[in-house]
DNA sequence: TCTGCATGTTGCGCGTGTCAACATTCTATT
DNA sequence: AATAGAATGTTGACACGCGCAACATGCAGA
């Protein structure tokens, strides 16, 4: 029945196979389109109606998912806060010792950046005030909370010095967030990936002490 | 001569004083213009014909000055980097220490980003491509050579470990870019400039520790 | 004085964001 | 099964910004 209609339907279009007037998953499609387009032009060269001509579709119908540019950039931002979260989780699943979980995460937040400069731009450098995405500050909020997690855990096999767990978890944050929006905008002198690589190492370690012996001489300069 | 000109033009004009037809500061007056539309709308706002609006200027004139939209934000961001290393070398001034300068700088870093996001997020986000403006590069290296400066400042006077004076210096940087970038995108958890500012101090201590106890422990682990 | 050049203006084409009106398809209720 | 209404997609229009081309104005030196 449905069969014979679309049958007669090709029938008339002179055989030629006629393309659906829904397409099916058009809101997936946009957001992956949009993902990758950014990563070709970026966010400034990205425009609602190259994504709507690549997901084959008219000028307008990106209005029925997104209610503006801002609301898929938005999305767009948010599918790349769960990325990061994963990226961060696996790096992290790939070491024994919750200090070197949480390095390889840090590791892992920079090579994201790296990986997907564009896309990490547009989390990042979007105008704040339509931020009021709430599945974003969720997503964001995740991406953090993975990074809080493994400092938790430092902290509770002593290899972090104990104290407030927020505080050293942000300045863990703001360090590898600083590296990798320097190294995005080019203004590091390192030119290759590991050059970078090695340098966050040495930032990483230098804020986070390792050695027992600094660490109870830390903790007693805490008294 | 050209007294009696004007006056004849002025009388034509019907003693309306006509504005004359060179702008004569119009390249000036357009940065300054761009730098206080960027504070007001920020990057994505700007405008170069709100620009030229304001300048009191026909939609083209830019043109004369910049080649194009980018170039003006390039300028801008030139702008921005000296008024940074100036607002830097200011507060580290205020102090007689070494150590107290570069902390100092370092604050005002942070204190610039937070005064003026928009303007700092055009430093530091625009398109790498028209960057090969050379002058903003220097003007970007002199912000740089300044905390570089302090780093080595310190290590003369052992208040800072003897080694790669750039690691230590670029280390710092990432440090404070991270603050600022994560504060003026309303990504840390602190809402006042005060708490910012705080958690700022935290973070260069943690990282640049400035007890002689661990300096000494720190340069007998290097060997 | 006159001529060339820098500076500013007007007018245009093109592309984009977004609204309004219309077309098509799906879904649910009867 | 029929049909109304909600979803989804399309077409057309408008305003606006960017940047080009052609023109106007004023300045500076021969």
């Amino acid at each position: 029945m449905l069969l014979m209609s679309t049958i007669g339907c090709m029938l008339l279009a002179r055989m030629r196979p006629r393309k659906p007037y829904h397409h099916g998953h058009l809101e997936d499609t946009l957001l992956k389109t949009a993902i990758q387009l950014i990563g070709e032009v970026g966010p400034a060269g990205f425009t609602l109606r190259e994504v709507a001509r690549r997901a084959g579709v008219s000028h307008n119908a990106p209005y029925r998912h997104f209610a503006d540019r801002e609301e898929l950039l938005a999305a767009v931002a948010t599918q790349g806060f769960r990325e990061l979260t994963q990226a961060m989780r696996d790096a992290a699943q790939g070491q024994a010792e919750p200090l070197d979980r949480m390095k390889a995460a840090e590791l892992a937040y920079i090579e994201f950046a790296l990986r997907r400069p564009e896309h990490f731009a547009v989390m990042f450098d979007a105008p704040v005030a339509k931020r009021t995405r709430s599945d974003q500050a969720e997503a964001a909020e995740e991406a953090f909370g993975t990074l809080l997690g493994l400092v938790q855990a430092c902290q509770d096999k002593r290899q972090l010095p104990s104290g407030d767990t927020l505080q050293f978890a942000l300045l863990a944050w703001t360090m590898v967030h600083g590296i990798a929006k320097l190294s995005t905008a080019k203004r590091l002198p390192f030119d290759s990936r590991a050059g970078i690589l090695k340098f966050s190492n040495f930032v990483i370690d230098q804020a986070l002490p390792t050695d027992t012996e600094t660490l109870t001489k830390r903790s007693k300069d805490a008294k």
